[in-house]
DNA sequence: AGGTCGACCTGGCAGC
DNA sequence: TGCTGCCAGGTCGACC
């Protein structure tokens, strides 16, 4: 669940915090978590190593150490990444000791997410695909009508699509084409110049408004105090099947694309809707 | 080559 | 009550 503004709100606050501080101990509790690095090797590479930024790219979260090299984190479903008080749960499965005394806890109830370390980040083959963020200077109208010309896939399955953009996913890609007046099940390629103008905008101001109420919390989704996000009280589409949209009252629809849950108003975002009212 | 789908996991919940 | 089986969704790799 964690996308791109949950994980920007674990950074932001993380950003706060670690910096300066250097890792005293490692306690690994369910060895799955780490994605390439045996056990003994991750506690020998980063133990007493100073935490020098928290960045994140896409969904990634990417911790520099001082002394050279990189903890990479990510979160997939149900991680989450807490930081405070000794406080170890069923789902902790990583728990770094700080020189504050404080502690960095890495809990994950299914297992999906991954860390490594790793001691640089040119050959990390998900950082070599990913797309551009949408923050950037390089998602921009133009670029965004070349790429979708390029496609013929469903425009709800092209945003999840990391290659193509970086750091959306199920709940953003509904909420970014209900914004966007746009149904998911519209052909990227099929886009119109006003549409894409739509869906540029949309995109940058679904996803700063997440960012803005710190994330959305379906089920496991925690920020670095073990907080709930509170977009899901904002949330206009995800996961309300049968309930009326908030525009037109129109029933909310489900359908599932490419093996995922697409929520959306079949009036508001109708395939041949010709104009797109945007703010 | 482009697109789709199952595997990886666990817990919550509906249905019987 | 307690069991079974489905569902949640990010990413990778297998398959069509």
């Amino acid at each position: 669940m964690p996308e791109l503004p949950e994980v920007e709100t674990i950074r932001l606050d993380l950003q706060k915090s670690l910096p300066g501080l250097h890792i005293t101990d490692i306690k690994i509790v369910d060895q799955r978590i780490l994605k390439t690095n045996a056990p003994l090797s991750f506690i020998k590479q980063i133990k007493h190593k100073t935490f020098d930024a928290v960045i994140r790219r896409g969904k990634m979260l990417i911790i520099p150490f001082k002394e050279g090299g990189f903890l990479l984190v990510h979160l997939k479903m149900t991680g989450q990444l807490i930081y405070g008080e000794k406080l170890t749960l069923k789902e902790t499965k990583i728990v770094f000791c700080l020189s504050n005394g404080k502690y960095l806890n890495y809990n994950d109830q299914r297992l999906f997410g991954r860390l490594s370390f790793v001691p640089q980040l040119q050959e990390e083959p998900f950082l070599k695909m990913i797309g551009p963020e949408p923050f950037t200077d390089d998602f921009n109208h133009g670029w965004l009508s070349v790429q979708l010309k390029k496609r013929r896939i469903p425009i709800k399955t092209l945003l999840m699509d990391q290659h193509f953009i970086a750091g959306i996913g199920n709940i953003y890609a509904s909420e970014i084409l209900f914004d966007a007046k746009i149904s998911p099940k519209k052909k990227s390629d099929r886009l119109s110049r006003s549409e894409i103008n739509a869906l540029h905008q949309a995109t940058i101001r679904v996803l700063k408004e997440a960012i803005r109420f710190r994330g959305t919390s379906m089920r496991n989704y925690r920020d670095s105090n073990g907080e709930k996000g509170s977009f899901i009280n904002r949330i206009k589409v995800y996961n309300k099947e049968n309930k009326p949209c908030p525009v037109c009252s129109f029933e909310i629809k489900r359908i599932v694309q490419a093996g995922r849950s697409t929520f959306y108003c079949q009036r508001c975002q109708q395939i041949h809707a010709k104009t797109a009212k945007y703010i």
